[in-house]
DNA sequence: GATTTTCAATCAAACGATTGATTGAAAAAA
DNA sequence: TTTTTTCAATCAATCGTTTGATTGAAAATC
């Protein structure tokens, strides 16, 4: 297995206990680290394969080389994104496309704060947002394969959420912009936590940040959908 | 003058026309393009060199190095965020503190045309974002540098806009993250533009496009400002 | 059951290429 | 002339990759 698996067949394969299924789990989890905090380039071969206790040779033998590494990370972020996700992705479509406006937004509520939950309080989030930004949008291919084994799937079911909250049509431009607008202000907070810290006088992000940042973001989401809401018909 | 000169230093430097002058400009701009695109460690002084048709020792004579050459596009991101926000910040505190909140509310509306507006259509904008992201935010002193020269005075005056706007108090820890939330929904609508091009079909971010963005982020923030001033006082 | 063969996996060592930095002389500017 | 700036050449160090040898357990053969 040289080439990258899916995120699928990725599962499959860091969840069986072989030997070298638990190096290539280490050799991820390793390159993840690395390329969250020094970035791709930034990066030497040699740093992740002693972080993670194996040989410089078996990134070339399990990954086909340091490009096929970050193929494999991509493929893992996406995996983990889906997991987090599933409270929406795993519904279908026609599952959600009849929910009312207060369920809808209900659904939309919960939503945000699981994403808020993940990416201020688990530890691989800072290295996934982290390496997103430095290294995948960067690069167009890579882009594509975020876009449409995550990205896309996640924001189809989300758009149905909004418009049946707002009572928007789905196809509103308006409304897809009006989502990204809510997902930057999620990962934005995240992203420039050192300047947040600095900002708020906090040490750390603990219990009471968290419900502070959830609070926050809590309104002003809300605020949007109401404002979104008005002069539409809810069915 | 081969030690970090300050923003103000810079200016002054930059604008001369000796032939150091140039070469420090065009070796700026080139570092600037490369370290955005590439990033830092990605970047090597001979490409740097290359771009700016400048030779490899002048980075060594002019900067002190790589990492000096770092520090100069830094003091010139800092004196361009300057430049752009001199509307806000060369007011003076008490030149905005008794502004009515409607007053306010224009002022701050008309920061964030500025900001988009400068986000999406500048061409060094995506450099200046890209470089920040990959190599300021993780580096404790940069962050240092970025966050008292530019952050903090901005930040100030932007809280006390938005304490006009809506009442709270100045010192709110809701009001500052408010504000996080803001420049969250700019800057993410411009870093994650290849996500929004793909969602919404579009090619590029021409006036039509940056239209829409403007439409929707003024409604967004709209909303979260009237529910910030919901239950207090307007003086 | 005992022996041999096969093969995925790991290892230390070495490869050529490229990195940032430095040098001292030439050129340009003052 | 004196100082500043540019240049090609060179440096040690580090880069990602490749190599050939070695391991240990499964598969095949006897």
């Amino acid at each position: 297995m040289t080439n990258s698996p899916t995120p699928n067949e990725l599962r499959e394969v860091l969840a069986s206990d072989t030997p070298s299924a638990k190096t290539k789990r280490d050799l991820i989890e390793s390159a993840l680290y690395h390329f969250g905090h020094e970035g791709y380039a930034g990066t030497s071969t040699r740093s992740i394969a002693q972080t993670a206790k194996a040989n410089i040779a078996s990134i070339a033998y399990h990954f086909d080389g340091k490009a096929g590494l970050k193929r494999a990370c991509i493929n893992f972020i996406a995996m983990s994104i889906g997991d987090v996700m599933s409270v929406v992705l795993n519904r279908k479509l026609s599952d959600i496309e009849h929910l009312s406006p207060e369920d809808a937004r209900t659904k939309i509520l919960e939503m945000i704060d699981r994403m808020i939950t993940f990416t201020q309080t688990n530890k691989r989030a800072e290295l996934v947002i982290g390496f997103m930004l430095k290294e995948v949008l960067h690069s167009p291919e890579e882009v594509d394969t975020l876009y449409h084994l995550i990205f896309e799937p996640l924001m189809d079911r989300v758009t149905v959420l909004f418009s049946r909250a707002t009572g928007q049509p789905v196809a509103s431009d308006e409304l897809k912009l009006a989502i990204f607008a809510m997902i930057g202000q999620l990962l934005y907070i995240r992203l420039a936590r050192p300047l947040v810290l600095k900002r708020m006088g906090w040490q750390a992000v603990g219990p009471d940040e968290l419900a502070q940042i959830k609070s926050i973001l809590h309104r002003s989401i809300n605020a949007l959908l109401d404002d979104l809401s008005k002069g539409s018909n809810h069915a």
